[in-house]
DNA sequence: CAGTATCCGATGCGATACTG
DNA sequence: CAGTATCGCATCGGATACTG
């Protein structure tokens, strides 16, 4: 690590110098999540460059924070926490914990942008619980100066899903207009998707089914609780307004 | 905050941002300690830079984690945590528990240098555990190509505890002769005085009273639980030399 | 896919000096 | 005591190009 040292005697500081880094902690989230390689990871943690993802990588291996296990045979690389990393969950979690209830969504997601929303995305539509046929979903966002307002999203039982900025020559099962900042707080479980349709800031067109089940295939799978986060968010989601619906 | 956004649906990541700045959390677990006003936070820390702390503390007062309090007839200034900054005691006790029992003394400590360590000592001696009259301590320190390698420690009942570099005029009660890893890891918990005293990593001469109370006078205090963390410090402390017993 | 190499720019940070 | 102002260096980090 870098770990600029504070020279203290002091535990906690300790830890924050093994992980202060930049992209230190996200990447053991995303490797929390589940993601084992190189490129998973750079992409779950929103494109970092290579470079740095190496070292930060090399530099976790070195901590014993992280192995690197290289399948002899195919030569594929996969990253895995070892027990050191597995047991910061605790700390990741009470941070996230404090998140949700300290920081509000419009300070925490003011930066977000379209694509990388809708790369995310692809983690937060859950396959199963939709028909098993190919489906395409359009997103179109309400917000100003996008340099892409719509967006796909192709969605094949079986093989991963695709997000696509060009329309797909396939029919659209499901239209979805809302703005940035409601979809991301939707999935941040700091509003719901009944309030925000009531709100105004989401409108759902096409098929009924869909839209009605949309609370069961939509959501953030990584967070542990809901309800105690939802009973904090009208506090914290503040209000901005409502999206004005539009001719598609 | 600086805040530089990773821009992901992710509230761990979203604690980072805020967090990260370097002396962000070493200024919160100070304050969580007790302190508020800026030149204790400042010394506390290890005399990080005025201007740095100042512009920390600005920023903490704007993400509303740190409340600014002046006195209006005196003109005393006090900062205080809001709950906000107290929620954050979960997630900071989760890091001190964590590098406990995952970061190496050795790795932990090895940019201690002794006039810091000394100064810290200052929160390490409790003086109600001791005889209510002056004492003066005498610590030398055996670690080779040290500027100073002796320190007194005044210890005056109703006043904050000195610590001086230069011999002071009082007959010395107690001589410690030691090393500056032995003796942070005697701070940290991660051994104890008698173990090191039979390694031989810690001599003790003078008063017999003083000596032999140590473990009394002389501890971590902010430390919840040692029991746990002694259990497992066996692994954590690497042998260092025996520290050479010489004649003063 | 899993990286390495290189380069440049921003800025975070520390040190010092100075103020009311 | 509680800061502000200035300055310059280091290094961290991002972008790009290239490799097996």
């Amino acid at each position: 690590m870098p770990k600029r040292p504070y020279g203290l005697i002091c535990p906690i500081t300790h830890a924050c110098e093994v992980l202060e880094p930049r992209w230190t902690i996200p990447i053991l989230t995303e490797m929390w999540g589940g993601a084992t390689r190189f490129n998973d990871i750079r992409r779950g943690v929103g494109n970092m460059s290579t470079a740095l993802l190496s070292r930060r990588l090399k530099e976790l291996v070195e901590q014993g924070l992280v192995e690197r296990i290289q399948d002899p045979a195919t030569g594929q690389v996969d990253y895995i926490r070892t027990q050191r990393a597995i047991d910061l969950e605790p700390v990741l979690d009470a941070m996230g914990k404090w998140a949700q209830c300290n920081i509000k969504a419009k300070q925490a997601l003011k930066d977000m942008n379209v694509s990388n929303l809708m790369w995310q995305m692809r983690n937060y539509i859950d396959s199963e619980q939709l028909p098993s046929r190919q489906l395409v979903f359009q997103f179109r966002f309400t917000d100003p100066d996008l340099e892409f307002s719509k967006y796909w999203a192709l969605i094949r039982p079986g093989s991963p899903i695709e997000i696509c900025a060009a329309i797909p020559d396939f029919e659209i099962d499901l239209f979805i207009e809302t703005n940035c900042m409601s979809l991301s707080s939707i999935l941040l479980s700091r509003t719901t998707i009944a309030r925000e349709l009531e709100a105004g800031r989401l409108f759902l067109g096409g098929d009924a089914m869909l839209s009605r089940t949309m609370d069961r295939w939509f959501y953030q799978r990584t967070l542990e609780d809901r309800s105690e986060i939802l009973q904090l968010s009208d506090s914290f989601f503040e209000e901005t307004e409502p999206t004005v619906r539009t001719a598609r």
